[in-house]
Parts: C-alpha cells; structure tokens; sequence
DNA sequence: ACAAAAAATGCAATCGATTGTAAATAACGC
DNA sequence: GCGTTATTTACAATCGATTGCATTTTTTGT
C-alpha cells in the first residue's frame, strides 16, 4: 500500500481532480453518494489524512489557542507551579473536548510587545492568560485591538481585557471572617500584592479586620509565590516576629503549604497554636498534614467559562468578564 | 499607522516584491544591506509578523512538537498530575528556548489508531509521550513508521520506541535497600505493576528483598496512579493488613503522599513507626510533612535528553534510547 | 568608456488544501 | 429524440509566504 501524502495523489489515483476529494471528504452536499463512498473508503484505506496547515492556511482558522503564562513579577515561577498546573489541565481538558488544540508558551515579558509575538502571527485562532502578573496595562493594551482574548486573574472597574477569576475581595473576606470566627486575633497575611488578585484578597481581608475592629492587627508579609522562595521569607517572618499570629492567611495554597511547613518546623501546633487558611483550594490541600482549609476557586468552571467566553469572542461576540464565587473549605488547618 | 498584514501589503508599500521582501526579513545576503534596514525598519513601523502558517506551509516544518499523555489504564489521571505537570514544564522550557512551540493534548486510547490522529497531519514536527501507560505495543508499531517521536518510559530488551527514563530496576533496588537498611523487615510495595515502568521498580525491589533474604517479606498493593483513588486503597489496606508494615516503597511521589496522609490518619508515625520513600523525586516531597524521602529522576535532565534525541530524530540521526541514574534523596521519612 | 563580472531585485512556481464558477453529464417530460 | 432543468464534477483562483532562476542594476578592471 504506497502512501497517498496528499490530496493530488489521492485524486490521480481515482481518477478525479483535489477539489473533488476535497468535497468528498467534508461530506459535501455537491458530490454524490456514491463517489464520496468511493473516496472516503479509498482515503481510509490509504491512510490518507489531509494537510492540516493547508488546510488552515485556506480557512484562516488554526484550531489552537494559545495559553500563556506571563512571569512578571516572579522570574524564579515555572510552569510546574500548582495552580498553573491544575488550571492548564482542565483548560488542555476543555479545548481538546470542543476541538481545538492547546498552544503552550511560557513569556517572560521583557520587550513590551511580549504578547505580539503571539497575535497576528496566525498560529492561533484565541488566547488564554493565566495570572495578569503585573502585566495589567499591557494587556488592557492588547484588548483594545486584538479581541479573542480572556485572562484569568482579578476585574477591576475600568478594565479593558476581559478576566475570568473569583471575587477575590469577597474570598479574601471570607477567610479572614473564617479566622475571626475562630477566635482569632492577630492575622497575618501572607502573598505579594503587587498582582492585583492578591492586592484583592489583601483587600478583602482588611475590611473584614475593620468590621471586627482588628485593624490594626494585620501584619502583611509580601511573600513569593513560588513556594521554594517563600519558605525563607515565612521562616524569617516567624522567627522575628515578636507577637506569633493566631492566625495566617496566606494568598495562595502554594505559600500556605510552606507556612505550614515552617510553622512544623518551628514546632507550633496547626491549628492548635496557629491557624491557617489557604487560596485556591487546590487539590494538593487535600494531602497536607494537617488537611489544609482553603478559599475554594472553581478552576473547572474557571476554564470551562474562559473558553466559553473566548469561542463567543472568537465568533463576534462582545462577551464580558465574569467573576465566580469563591467557596470556603473548611479542613483540619483552622 | 494602517495595518499591514501581508507580505504583499508591504512590498507594495515599498515598491518591491513579496520576494525582496521575504528576503530582507530573513537577513539573506542576497539583499542590500540598505534596502534590507529599509525593509525591516518599514515591516518593524507597521507591526508586520510574517504568517507563520504560511511560511510552515512552504518550509514543510511547522515548528512545534506535541506532546501526549496517554491514558490507557487509569481513566481518571488528569493533566494536572504533577509528575505529568513537571515533566510538561520543562520540556515547555526546553522547548521554547529551542523555538519550539509545544502542542499539548491529552489523548484516551480509544480506537487502535489514536496515534495516527497526530502523525502525520502536518501539524508537528515531532512526538514526545509522556508514559507508556499500557501502550507499549502500539507505540512499538507506530515507531517502526514514524521516526520523529520519544518516549518517556521504561526501556525493555527488543524495545521499538525510543525512551528516556530513569533505571526503574536499580532505583527500585535502591530503594528496597534503603528501607532494609534503615531496619524495615516487612516492606510494601505500593503501586500497578500494570505499567512498565512500575513494574521494573516492582521487580528491583524484590532483587534487593531476595538478596537480603526478605523475599517472603513484600506484600504489592497495586494502588492507584491518582492521588484521590489511590488513598482508599491505601487506607483499606493499613486498616486491614495483621502485620502492619515496617517500611513502604511508592510506586510515585504522589501515591506517597497519599501513604503520609493514611497514615498520619492512623496515627502512625513517619518515620517513627513506618518508613516511607517515593519514586520521582517530585518538589512536592519537599512540601508534605514529613518531608519525603524518594528515588529521584532528574526530569530536567530528561526532559532535555528527550528534546535533544527528538531533534536528533527530526534531523534524520537515528537516536536510541537513554536510561538516566535514579538517586536517592534521603530527607526526614525515612 | 566599454565589456565582463558581481550584486541586487523581480518573476513565477510552489507548498496542499478550499471553494466559487463554469462545464459536463444525467435525468426528465413530452 | 430533443430541449430543459438538476446533478456532478472539473477548472482555476486563492490563502501568504519561500526560493530557484532570469533579469536588471551596479561595480570593477582595463
């Protein structure tokens, strides 16, 4: 069985011309049945599987959707991190359910038009970001001439791109309120707010401080999000503190699994001596000692609703940010 | 600034043709050097990006590499394993630094032609899969076509496919060995012999149990791959086992995690009680309390010496397999 | 200043499909 | 059997770049 490579061969071979396989094979109302039988069962047998460049040179559409991963403001963060992780499975999940192919980079935005490496170049019919970083202007930027495109990350009033993400200022909210009504008193806070969903969480957590008229006992740690670079910052935090906090919110469950880890090394009890409550409510919570609890995201629903919202972009449609509800878990660590 | 979108649109502007134009951009020393800057500065004014699917159309290289995931004997693994994560990071960073872009699709082997559905269609240069799962002979017949692909695996005598992975026998030996000399008469084995790889780690744990003359000492539980299946099995099993194990081997960093977690349920102490050591190596052992001894493959290491023998392949070389030293990193469960 | 060699650019085919339109064939009524 | 309408199929332009070859322009030697 010689090897049909392209469309020519298999139309030579049956005696046709390439616009009539062509048709043939897209079951094409204009060919009869009997020659697309004909033709599909011969390209079928010849393993004949059309050029998909080609293809996608003709029709303009590609197929793919590019993720990216900007790394602002954290070179040391890899793509191995948890949460991009989990987030790029059930995004690689729900495009290859709908068709479409997952393009992965990851940028470090060095030059400022990082991102027009990616559009225009026709390699990608949309893109997904993951994590606005402090990226935040150039992406307004971007949106404003180039439209199939979500991010995921925090919405703020006034913002051109559209994000998909939770309410982070209600999630941060919710943890803080979890770690009052748990009695306690002095919080600490710990994550980076230069990213805006963190500055939202932070934000959150103040108000829910203020209500309570514990104000003034927040003490906030701009810890790294990569979790071999915060365990320095927390051990140096609990080692210097004077007044231990009774309880830790930390951004991310990345940042809270090394605080546990350093609160075990420093042989304080959790949630005995200190609480803590996590953000994300990855699955990785699940396997800490002790359990941890956590601001739950709904990252299925997350991906599921990005690329929703950009396969609407993709066809015209002006679709907007939505924000999810966060949910709080509530395990062993609090 | 009107936008320019073609090669065409642009030589026009210049009053050349396509072909100087192409030839400008790709700094061909056909051009003049002052039309050359002329040219670049014009396409660089206007935000000009060549059509890649176009170019790749021509240069029959399309400049991406896909990677597979197979999911043959556990239905439930997901993309956001972190193995699956960590190796996909950084064959993502190995290969966007060699300009490459990384086609990521995760693939249940349904009908026995599951692999034909990339090959061959034009969209990759070449193939990485990440475990053979229970595909080896597929993957055996596909390789013997289709030369361009690697396999993160184990390797076996008279193997067709080109794999890179760790000595899965000696590292289950070393291991085995670790746990008997750190005092662990009764020993378990946690994990599917139905992969090859877990097998081989299988069978250089009973060579250094036999050698020890501990052979009647191993009970296996063929746990699940899956953090969230594999924690009942295990759980079951401490619950119903007589004798309680001394040490236990995991398949995986994550079934070993699942392992701390049951037992720290059980109110068994690690390393007090039992002892634990996992297989990969994973960051995420550094993260769980204890911190996880384990059989660590260096899967940057690997990732590069797949990217490296794919290109190899790609380039026409004929390329064998590589098996890498697993290591024993000794941290606090053991 | 002129022919020959060298350098730069233009021309046009090509990659492998898709698709509007023209041409060929089949079906049909009378 | 012939004209007319329906079906099928062939033809050829097109997508946007790359590249061998022909042609023009520039440089060089004498």
């Amino acid at each position: 069985m010689s090897q049909i490579k392209t469309m020519k061969e298999l139309a030579d071979l049956a005696g046709v011309t390439t616009g009539t396989v062509s048709r043939a094979l897209s079951d094409s109302p204009l060919i009869s049945p009997k020659t697309r039988e004909r033709l599909q069962a011969l390209a079928r047998e010849h393993g004949f599987k059309p050029n998909l460049l080609a293809r996608n040179l003709r029709t303009q559409r590609t197929g793919a959707i590019g993720v990216l991963i900007p790394l602002g403001h954290e070179k040391g963060q890899h793509i191995s991190d948890p949460f991009f992780i989990t987030m790029l499975g059930y995004l690689a999940d729900e495009l290859t359910e709908r068709g479409y192919d997952l393009l992965l980079s990851r940028v470090i935005p060095e030059d400022e038009n990082w991102l027009d490496q990616y559009v225009g170049s026709g390699k990608i019919d949309g893109l997904i970001i993951i994590g606005q970083s402090n990226q935040s202007e150039t992406l307004d930027e971007v949106a404003a001439r180039y439209r199939p495109m979500v991010v995921w990350g925090g919405h703020a009033p006034g913002q051109a791109h559209c994000t998909v993400g939770s309410d982070n200022i209600l999630g941060g909210e919710m943890a803080a309120q979890h770690l009052i009504d748990r009695g306690c008193q002095r919080i600490a806070f710990f994550g980076d707010p230069q990213a805006l969903e963190i500055a939202q969480r932070l934000e959150g957590c103040k108000r829910a401080l203020a209500r309570a008229g514990l104000a003034d006992k927040l003490t906030v740690l701009p810890a790294h999000l990569v979790a071999e670079a915060a365990h320095p910052d927390i051990a140096g935090f609990l080692g210097s503190v004077s007044e231990r906090p009774q309880g830790i919110f930390a951004a991310s469950d990345v940042i809270a699994m090394s605080a546990l880890r350093a609160l075990a090394e420093y042989g304080l009890a959790v949630p005995g001596d200190v609480k803590v409550v996590g953000y994300d409510g990855l699955a990785i919570g699940e396997q800490t000692v002790p359990r941890l609890t956590s601001i739950s995201q709904d990252l299925r629903l997350g991906a599921t609703t990005m690329v929703d919202l950009l396969l609407r972009r993709i066809a015209g449609e002006d679709a907007g940010s939505v924000v999810l509800d966060p949910k709080l878990i509530v395990r062993m660590s609090s």
